[in-house]
DNA sequence: ATGCTTACAAATAACAAAATATGTAAGTTG
DNA sequence: CAACTTACATATTTTGTTATTTGTAAGCAT
């Protein structure tokens, strides 16, 4: 049983909440195990019957982020109220465009941290690759299915995925802050979608 | 007159060459002035009568790396064996993506101290993209002009170069180098110029 | 006068010692 | 016994010192 009456996960999360609130005030090179465990009135020690290392409690922070992300995509690819297959291919380059863009612009060190965390090759960011890829793919097989393309499903969604990687790769997207570019993305969708008819 | 009977020009291509012979073996972190100097035998004090400062001179050594593509790009605008005005924009990205790689691949250590440069915004990196831009305007229009594709040119060069970012941008290119990536930048080309028809 | 050298000041980098942070193991408590 | 603390070993960061490098000025040589 917990001393704190809290469960796992609970106390859990509330190390990531510490942890997110210094790294907004300090960045997250300043953040240390120690000041967490102070925030929370434990140890330090105590943050390791949680997370196997600093490294994972850092993690549990972007992946954070990243879970947000695929949720939102999640409801692109489920939502019935669009009806055109390419509109929601549309939509959800627009939703990965925006969200992206929203963090670097209202969250920049959390945005850091995770772009620490991305150019290391970590699971988690490779576990949402995958998951965008197969999001894709699956949404153009729907485009082809209603006939408004042609062509191989992966082979376009690769297509798509890198002609708009100016609009969601972390270090691109962190460039171009403050220009509005969805007009742009939409432009170059609609071409490749007519080119792909 | 000089000491050494070279002209100006000729020493500071000198001073360039003794640079990029340094950068290759040690990385441009460990190249210093004394030994550019020991190595032309002169002062490194007399380096600052050809360059306004350190940073001066190996900005030289990434401008004519630039410089060395932006001729290249040039004969490409310029080649009269070439008759498709489409066929050209895909043989200037061809070439860009294809220098690009090239110089990550086999002079890495010249790339780093380009993408250092680069990081920065440096006057002779703003003037390369500006030219890029000129080039791809004026290689769209002429497809306009022959009624193989329809719209405005410089929107549509800011269409090509942004969807094509991932395979000349120098951090997306050094990202991915061992991959042979041409055949998917041809694809997304002509799906664009399909769909801009 | 140009291109260099010498001599020097200011800025940076390298290094070693001390301080702090991370991670582990053994033991305590509810 | 799960969640923690204490105590400690190891790794990393910080700090202060020294050495090197960068940049400047004055003057010498052709």
């Amino acid at each position: 049983m917990p001393k704190t009456g809290l469960t796992q996960e609970q106390i859990k999360e509330r190390a990531i909440e510490h942890t997110i609130a210094r790294m907004r005030k300090f960045g997250y090179e300043k953040v240390r195990l120690s000041d967490i465990a102070k925030d929370m009135g434990i140890t330090h020690a105590a943050l390791y019957s949680h997370f196997a290392d600093k490294a994972a409690l850092f993690d549990a922070v972007s992946e954070r982020f990243v879970c947000d992300l695929d949720k939102q995509l999640e409801q692109v690819c489920e939502d019935k109220t669009i009806k055109n297959a390419l509109n929601r291919i549309t939509k959800w380059f627009l939703v990965l465009h925006r969200a992206k863009k929203e963090k670097v612009q209202n969250d920049p060190e959390i945005y850091r941290a995770f772009n620490f965390c991305s150019q290391i090759e970590k699971d988690f960011v490779k576990r949402h690759i995958a998951l965008m890829n197969t999001q894709m793919t699956m949404l153009v097989q729907r485009a082809i299915d209603d006939g408004l393309i042609k062509g191989n499903a992966s082979t376009i969604a690769l297509m798509l995925l890198t002609a708009t990687i100016d609009f969601h790769h972390p270090l691109m997207v962190a460039e171009r802050t403050g220009e509005n570019r969805e007009q742009l993305l939409e432009q170059i969708l609609s071409s490749l979608y007519k080119g792909l008819k």
